[in-house]
DNA sequence: GCGCTTTTGTGAAATCTTAAACATAATATA
DNA sequence: TATATTATGTTTAAGATTTCACAAAAGCGC
């Protein structure tokens, strides 16, 4: 369905250009070349040129690429023009923030179930939600259809957590979890580790 | 000082190894394998091996590497022996969030100044620290000779504080913003936005 | 219309990264 | 002590990714 075999490297920037056309757009800007494009995000226009390559033919030789329709292939081929619902789980300080993160609206999702597995805080109104026991988590995310899900809860209970998304049906994981998880063939999981990101860059001061 | 010529993708495997050996020592573990720490993490026992070899020899044949020891000397190799103070802009939800966030005690990281822009926090309390104006980020980070920086501001304001806190001096910026900044030459960043991450996934849905 | 400039899409070349394979060393077994 | 097993560090090969370079197309100015 999406292209025959585009590689994982080229399809994690698909995301960076959206979010660089958006703002493009946003701005009221009508076109933009590779060169450009590329320079605002330090990426070489090749690069670009190459990686659009992989899903069609976008620009116009001589202009460039019409911003909102190159912002609107990319929500495609991405598979973002609708809001997608996401089950958020753990509910401590990163949870609440994540809840009130406007950044979701527009961009594809939308956090609409969140979990805990806190007596004291089940039952309790986080958002516009009611917290939800995470011994629900394989039922009500099931029944939903939700493929998404956002994990932010301890080390020691996000192999579970997953564990539990997974018999749901979740395909795609955002861990925020220090660990690495183990799934299943076919379900994706992406992680942030603030410290890892910030290990990455001491070793070069 | 450090080793020659590491590739970066090398470096950027480094705090996962070290993430892992500090989760086995803690276990109270003694030694492990490439091939085991590899099943861990989902690398090849080789890679692991190659990119160890960049900076030494470290394991003992037929054994495998010793966990305390190897631990050690990847905290040597990312300079993150000692807790370096990290200088956190932004105080909203996601500041908090991370201010309380128990995970960079004994990782190698502490957030020690805090500032915002909102006259209505400057001065009060954040945890243990009064929330100081983004207006002096450039003097106060430069006295105390900070040399990394989180940045959780709205896109709008990122550019702006990445700017302030390059002329401080500082040489790291994990940057929470959804926006690509500008940095000179042998400064540093990397980036968080969970709309990206989950849109990596999205295309595989 | 005609040259001049710009910029795409792409095949080929260059570079970088990963995986495979193996000699060597350490340990365990008997 | 000899033999079998395990697992490293490294060399070599394979594979993946990026960069280069250029033909073709589109717009602009005159």
């Amino acid at each position: 369905m999406p292209a025959k075999d585009v590689p994982d490297i080229v399809v994690s920037r698909l995301p960076l250009y959206l979010r660089a056309l958006s703002f493009l757009a946003e701005e009221g800007l009508q076109v933009i070349s590779s060169k450009e494009l590329g320079h605002k995000l330090g990426i070489s226009p090749a690069q670009i040129r190459k990686d659009l390559s992989h899903f069609g033919e976008f620009g116009k030789q001589g202009t460039g690429y019409n911003i909102q329709y190159l912002r609107d292939q990319l929500r495609r081929i991405l598979k973002v023009t609708e809001e997608r619902e996401v089950a958020l789980v753990g509910a401590g300080d990163l949870g609440r923030a994540l809840m009130h993160y406007g950044g979701f609206a527009g961009r594809g999702f939308r956090i609409s179930l969140v979990f805990d597995n806190n007596p004291q805080k089940i039952g309790q109104k986080m958002g516009p939600f009611e917290i939800l026991d995470s011994e629900s988590i394989e039922t009500i995310v099931a029944d939903r259809g939700i493929e998404i899900a956002i994990v932010a809860v301890p080390a020691e209970a996000a192999q579970e957590v997953v564990d539990a998304l997974v018999r749901a049906g979740v395909k795609a994981i955002l861990n925020y979890a220090p660990i690495t998880v183990k799934v299943p063939e076919g379900v994706h999981v992406q992680y942030i580790d603030p410290v890892i990101h910030l290990q990455r860059m001491t070793y070069y001061l």
